[in-house]
DNA sequence: GCGATTAATATGAATTCGCATATTTTTCCC
DNA sequence: GGGAAAAATATGCGAATTCATATTAATCGC
């Protein structure tokens, strides 16, 4: 009962010929989205801030004042989840809240002195962390990445509001599509 | 005090010169890999199943009987919700556990009959709906675009683990990668 | 071979997230 | 102008997700 087979058995198969996965569009766009953004969220979180209040503070950064639902658009996430987390940034000093004066439903949120400032650091860092991957993916490769994201983006949605142009639309994503 | 001033006030600022998000890697990243998927998972919620558990089922359709671990990297999720999610998936009767012969630590899931049908059902129609997403952005374009993100998982990946080789890499992603 | 260390998975508590819906304000239509 | 429909946000609750750690098994050093 003793040593019957000691062959070290390699039981890790490499198959180079891929299966599903290892080609799929969706797979690689969630993989390479996930490892890409794996280093600077752990940054994020070293700062004392989660992942989404960042991506609140980069878009407040871009245009302060925004709504709440134009915001949990642009950051990716849902209303009822961007309420929440403004609540917690409320709280925590880096936003605040003004109901609209022309349209008393709406809620905008702006940064406080010390949200912008934290913002505008990590702005900074991200565009570094940013460059650092650009350069190592080749400045044109990078380029024609970011443009054919920036179509994926506007060929795929419609699945949400259906052809939904006008008011809804995140801006930034509109420019530069052809 | 009735009407002072009834001119609509246009508060929809379109700045086509983005800001910072706009053109931003990693937030282009998380968009596209957003509204691509959010058609096909509406479609695995309408068959009953999360999104996680689609994509352990098609982890396994490409290769059955894999680790606990290998299997939550490559599904791009935590081992601990893994756990949870290959629990309700075998009381669904859409896969089980087997503990691994050689070394007994090791859990591998299999997938049962009906899992295997509602998986291959599932990446039938998932590479259906690629190709529509594939045949509105271009062969060519599309061609590059999975180069540049397969790309972009190697150079990103380390944040992890600190340049992983070995046993614990993705195999479908290591191919193929020039 | 025996104890210490490491690897692989599981478990439990705390938090986050998302869905459905309530609430408040505005707009539309008659 | 008054009430119904719509829009914007908030709230409550259940499920999902994470974090820290427990548990079990294998490997390494002596």
């Amino acid at each position: 009962m003793a040593s019957e087979d000691d062959r070290i058995e390699i039981d890790i198969e490499i198959d180079r010929d891929a299966g599903f996965v290892g080609d799929y569009l969706l797979y690689l766009l969630a993989a390479a989205s996930d490892a890409a953004s794996a280093d600077f969220h752990a940054h994020v979180r070293e700062q004392g801030l989660r992942v989404p209040e960042w991506r609140i503070l980069a878009c407040l950064c871009d245009e302060d004042g925004q709504m709440v639902t134009q915001l949990a658009q642009l950051a990716l996430m849902e209303q009822s989840h961007l309420t929440k987390i403004v609540d917690q940034m409320a709280t925590k000093g880096l936003v605040k809240r003004r109901s609209d004066e022309r349209d008393r439903r709406r809620v905008r949120v702006y940064l406080t002195a010390a949200g912008r400032v934290l913002g505008t650091g990590l702005v900074k860092k991200a565009r570094e962390h940013e460059m650092s991957i650009v350069s190592r993916l080749g400045a044109t490769d990078a380029a024609r990445l970011k443009a054919a994201l920036k179509d994926i983006h506007a060929i795929c949605r419609g699945g949400d509001d259906a052809a939904g142009r006008a008011s809804s639309a995140p801006a930034e994503l509109e420019a530069s599509l052809s």
